[in-house]
DNA sequence: CGGTTTTTTGACGATGTTCAACTCTTGTGG
DNA sequence: CCACAAGAGTTGAACATCGTCAAAAAACCG
């Protein structure tokens, strides 16, 4: 913790551009159609022809997508719907009877928030949205003529929510084994590369779709020590942290104080795509 | 913490009978045959009938049975067979570049580890056992025809599997948001609910597949914490743990000290078993 | 511009860790 | 059956991390 490389904190300003809001705004190559979203996410696992790329762009067209932009609570126990994320993020959470809360899933533009396949009654846990949200409810059933005729979409599917169960894992490692320091670090790096491979970065900088306060809720720590670790990791030269702009300014550094390996994200285009674009445009990082 | 209801400390020393360990020796109404363990396991979806029992039977009976009882790695990274303990007990774990551990997931009699689906490759993670234990090693394939020819148990499979991530869920409220008494208590609840969900409890007393350097790495704390917070659960008269041997002595306050919520262990048997059998045992508590 | 949310700060206390030593139990081999 | 070694549990003291409370400053939104 102490002996990380320390770097002089030149808080660039870059200006308040929004992130993330405009589609293919100069985000690296964000997909066209919304169906295209879930498709690319697929494409981590399966390459899609392009004709499961329209079955799915069908899909999404076919169901009704509200929006554009507002606050909603994406149900709660067992729903016979599963929201894909267009626009804007959202989170699953349990509460505690004294009120604590404890978030257990960000969900980002192109993931299905709740299952393809029947559920069990998931009891206490709900899903709101945390910032002004597009999503498209697609109702469980329609998936099942696509799972039925297009065996590979189907595993493409069923191993999409593989990696939401890994990334449960590795939260449980977060939380349980690594500092507030490294928790905070270790979260900025997965979403960094979740949101790099659905586009949504631009260069080393994309948006935190969370607050402080949110922050504390998904890592197990209160909203002030947040504040004050996120300052630490700022005098340590690795982020720039300005509103809702998050700036990564030594992903390396910021990785190995995490101890961040994202094998388990299976997030094979953002990896490639992190190397070889964004980190060579700050070489001298 | 401070609140809870008090009691003398009777530390019943009812002999040192190994728990557990002998199968049908007083537990409550144990099954037979290895595979009615399977069966009864996923008897908790599902009901199924004769037949759909003897399948499974058959499937545990027709694949090797390592045994009698020794310690071993069941298979790090992705393995293509599931074993289903029978005896014993194991965990999941993932360890950090420095050596920081942290168990993942608790697997008892009756528990399959690893998925009947084809997995990912699920990295840094392995499987050990916790105990000397029997597991049967099956096949990954061997699972198709069965899922195949019956869809009920192909549900009570899939159901199977979400339940282990609604405690993987539960886990990260857990580790995330409960104090180390709490969450020792929580985990004590959990524990107990599985086992006697399978029969290896005697009224309220259990094994403890864990040392208390292995609650430390499961719950994310130290081991002299556990030491010190274990003892905090004694003097408040809630457990009495000497060795292996766990009894609850005081069910209701531990559950409520833990915020204990049985739902997401969709153990509607065990459930019923403990308020209607095993609470009765101690109708003064 | 006014009100609300979010971020920031300080002081203090609680929770949890580390290190090191010691005891107790358990299992093993002579 | 005992001696021994290894592992597990226990203890104390010093310390680090993190939480709570309360208030102020800054950013955000209509």
């Amino acid at each position: 913790m102490d002996t990380l490389p320390r770097y002089a904190v030149p808080t660039p300003r870059t200006g308040t551009a929004a992130l993330g809001a405009r589609r293919g705004s100069g985000s690296d190559t964000a997909p066209e159609t919304p169906g295209g979203l879930l498709a690319r996410k697929l494409g981590n696992f399966v390459d899609l022809s392009d004709q499961e790329r329209e079955v799915l762009d069908d899909l999404v067209r076919q169901h009704r997508q509200y929006g554009p932009r507002e606050h909603l609570s994406l149900e709660n126990g067992h729903s016979r719907s599963v929201s894909l994320i267009l626009e804007g993020s959202a989170c699953r959470y349990k509460i505690l009877p004294d009120g604590r809360r404890q978030i257990l899933t960000l969900f980002i533009p192109g993931d299905l928030c709740g299952r393809c396949l029947p559920d069990l009654d998931l009891g206490d846990e709900s899903i709101v949205t945390l910032t002004a949200a597009t999503v498209a409810v697609i109702p469980r059933q329609a998936f099942a003529p696509i799972i039925e005729s297009y065996p590979r979409v189907a595993r493409a599917l069923a191993w999409n929510a593989m990696v939401e169960e890994g990334v449960h894992r590795e939260w449980i490692v977060n939380i349980g084994q690594r500092t507030g320091y490294e928790r905070i670090a270790h979260l900025f790096c997965e979403l960094f590369h979740r949101l790099a491979a659905v586009g949504l970065t631009q260069g080393l900088r994309c948006e935190l779709p969370l607050t402080q306060g949110e922050l504390a809720d998904a890592l197990g720590l209160s909203a002030v020590h947040i504040n004050r670790t996120v300052q630490q990791l700022r005098s340590d030269g690795l982020i720039c942290l300005r509103g809702r702009e998050l700036t990564i300014l030594d992903f390396a550094a910021l990785q190995s104080a995490a101890m961040f390996d994202g094998q388990y994200l299976h997030l094979s285009q953002a990896a490639r795509r992190i190397e070889a674009g964004t980190m060579r445009t700050y070489p001298d990082l």
